[in-house]
DNA sequence: AACACTTTCGGAAGCGTTTCCATACGAGTA
DNA sequence: TACTCGTATGGAAACGCTTCCGAAAGTGTT
């Protein structure tokens, strides 16, 4: 039924262009010993019968993949999304095609490891936003694999982040400059990964003491990441006998639960009660909200790049590189108001 | 440098296996003809030793490419990116493997198509959001390359979509049924594909002239798609005459900007003025609005479907399938208050 | 007991490249 | 003029699999 597409293989072309078959191959890939007249005529036959060469031959003779794989928790994020836009980008430049694997929980990611479908199908995996663990690793060392990660860290591979210690103490040291001594946090584990304890946390407390203040446990909750546990977080912080001033989120996301909270209580972010997040998610800009900027895009490229450079066999002078941060502010910290102050 | 990882080929397992490379191949690929307790020893010596098929020497052999591609113009996007997920996830369990393109602005895509990277690299295309051209879809079709689109429509090729149509009606249905006469609509416009008219506006005039509702101009306007074009359009709505007492935006993003901007006026929604999106993106649970949900990881899925039915050579009933709608309600429509009403 | 199937199996051919090797041809060199 | 070298070129071998074909062995029928 389906019409085949008229095939034509190296061997037409060497045959129409009146040359041998090792000649074709050689004008077409750009080698070296072929004579410029002759590469010319190839090229020419070449390009008015539309020849293209097989991938899959070219490589089974040739023995790499050209391909490149992305192993992705959630494609739907903001973040994640940004990340693979930015690595798509400029592998596409490099040529090379990009293969997703979307590993939403731990059941596809073990199979993913486990059933290596990546085996022998790309010459290099790059990880977002998630920890390869040790045999995952190891598993695709052993096969050759290359791994780089966007997003996320580790000590055994090369890998693109963001200081998430130096980002957390921007958006505590802002809300302390304002004045503010009384400060929740609203912690957000990863659920793909709940023993990994964030670096951001630390940040809080440090900040803290640093400047004297004493930790008030009340005033730290931790719950699954998401807008909808922010926002019950949220509540339970306006529940205690005296409520925080500001309120410091792991994420934009939670943030803006947290801020639902607030609206429906009546409360004004910012004025009532100040808030920040870390991301500038598209959300901070539409609710106003306060933030500590990433730009994941551009993680995706600087991991990309590096893979590049892997791929070629140069070596990589910087194993881990972290990407700056920026406080934004918007309508949702203020100093605290008198009456709340003290 | 690089440790080639030892290879096990389908010949050393046949051997080790005590078969013929024939019997090996068959009892692998699960074809019959194949005893069973034979199969099971070429299993178990395959599992023992990690073989994996190569490929690319599959894929030489069989003809086929065992690979689709994926056409997207915007990733970090939450209805893109959800839409991909749900292809995702059907694609790989059917052992397809899944090439990602992004094609973000006109020279992307012209590229994409020009080059034809896919030619030979899939067995089909899927469109996510966006219409073929009708030389792009041409040129595809002459490869032998399926297409079926997801969140985007066209009489050329299969779709799954949303009837943007009755979406909007139910929209401005429910701001009709509310009480309000007066509403404005926020257009948003692709500027990627800009000539491209949404059936959403005829809705909205529709669902007036119905009730009898004089369609005034200065309640429509329109701009290209994004948060802050609605926080701009609702700007200018909120220095006309005589604003609106509903607003109708076609997509959640445009409405959350719009949101801004009431909030900045010191307004509130859905108490001073309402305000409806489309989408139920996760922006709209956040922000207290009121919508009409659609869901892309269904209609990802449901292409994925219906591409799959088409490469097993399979013919499709309906080329057009559209995911049902519905309306959500939220905190920012209300019944329009007294003093605005008339 | 002979015959016709059916099932299982082994291996050769072929998929479209790349690459290595042998050959041919000129151009320098002594 | 004879000899050496480097550059072009053709073609075979290899890449690792699927599939086709024929052989072998088992089953049932008359």
């Amino acid at each position: 039924m389906q019409e085949v597409p008229t095939k034509v293989t190296l061997v037409d072309v060497a045959r129409m262009a009146g040359v041998g078959i090792g000649t074709a191959s050689r004008a077409l890939s750009n080698a070296k010993g072929v004579a410029a007249t002759t590469r010319a005529r190839v090229l020419e036959v070449a390009a008015e019968h539309h020849y293209v060469v097989s991938p899959e031959a070219s490589r089974l003779a040739k023995g790499n993949t050209g391909r490149v794989a992305l192993v992705v928790p959630h494609l739907s994020r903001w973040f994640f999304g940004s990340v693979v836009e930015g690595l798509d980008s400029v592998l596409h430049h490099a040529n090379l095609d990009v293969l997703l694997y979307q590993v939403g929980d731990q059941q596809d990611r073990h199979d993913f490891f486990e059933q290596l479908p990546a085996r022998r199908k790309v010459d290099a995996v790059v990880v977002v936003g998630f920890q390869l663990e040790d045999p995952e690793r190891k598993r695709l060392e052993s096969m050759g694999v290359q791994i780089v990660a966007a997003g996320g860290q580790s000590a055994a591979y090369p890998y693109i982040h963001i200081d998430d210690y130096a980002a957390s103490r921007q958006a505590m040291d802002h809300l302390l400059y304002l004045g503010h001594t009384r400060i929740a946090m609203l912690e957000a584990v990863d659920p793909d990964q709940p023993h990994l304890v964030s670096r951001r946390s630390p940040a809080y407390y440090e900040a803290l003491t640093e400047h004297g203040i004493q930790i008030d446990p009340a005033l730290v909750l931790s719950g699954p990441w998401g807008g909808e546990q922010g926002a019950t977080m949220m509540s339970r912080l306006l529940s205690i006998p005296k409520p925080p001033t500001a309120v410091f989120a792991h994420f934009d996301e939670v943030a803006a639960g947290a801020m639902r909270t607030l609206r429906r209580a009546g409360l004004q972010p910012g004025r009532n009660i100040s808030l920040i997040g870390i991301d500038d998610h598209p959300i901070a800009e539409l609710t106003d909200l306060t933030t500590i900027r990433q730009k994941p895009f551009e993680q995706g490229v600087e991991a990309a790049r590096m893979l590049l450079k892997l791929l070629r066999g140069e070596q990589v002078e910087n194993q881990a590189v972290a990407m700056p941060t920026e406080l934004v502010i918007r309508g949702s910290t203020a100093p605290p108001t008198t009456r709340e102050s003290r």
